[in-house]
DNA sequence: AACTATTTATAAGA
DNA sequence: TTCTTATAAATAGTT
């Protein structure tokens, strides 16, 4: 599979493809109840996005998430995880959660400062 | 089209679909020569992603575009566009890839320092 | 992990 | 861009 030479066909190719990917992930979302985002550049360089619930929400935890990687404190948490009981698993399941809810709080109040809003679902 | 009960088959199918959604992505990539990045949490909520050329760098580019939407600056850009020369175009592309890798050096910098990396493409 | 019957995606053409 | 259709690919169910 090579890139296609031909811009016009490139073009629907594209277009067609694209939103097949969109429609594999929203089936993904509702069949398994995963969360999903996707941001596509085309070729002529315009931003589309797929997210549900929403993009930014899922950004944001995909970066707290890795920030914990590098940090190294998810490996003392899944050390910890490892280490206890599983009804205490749960307990922790909620504390990440509401630190999680906490940080998109801090989001949102950031955002409305600079007057942006966070769209429920985009395709930009 | 409902969310699947059945716990063991869901982690199955969640796992084949995840898969095929990348390989959808990454042939999109080859193909049409898109950027695509996707953020996946499954129903275990652990974290999946797929990136060309990396996860990190379309999310700021993503984010990027986004603060112009908001600060109105695309539509200048998009005026722009529309009044000048066809030429001037490729001139104004330049000078936004030119910044956005400004802003990509400026991300490594403060990465280093926290002692980061960026990976070229991850499945985590 | 592998197989396969069936469903779904898509390339090409209109 | 949308519709059609022949072909290719994905996947649900099963082993």
């Amino acid at each position: 599979m090579v890139k296609m030479t031909n811009a016009t066909r490139l073009q629907v190719t594209f277009s067609k493809r694209r939103s097949g990917l969109f429609k594999k992930a929203s089936e993904l979302c509702t069949l398994c109840g995963a969360e999903v985002a996707i941001i596509a550049f085309s070729p002529g360089n315009k931003v589309h996005s797929f997210g549900h619930p929403c993009v930014k929400t899922l950004i944001q935890r995909f970066e707290y998430r890795q920030q914990l990687v590098h940090s190294g404190e998810m490996q003392m948490i899944e050390a910890y995880r490892k280490a206890t009981l599983s009804n205490l698993t749960s307990e922790l399941s909620s504390i990440e959660q509401m630190l999680e809810e906490e940080i998109c709080r801090g989001l949102k109040v950031r955002q409305a400062k600079i007057g942006g809003r966070i769209p429920l679902k985009t395709s930009t």
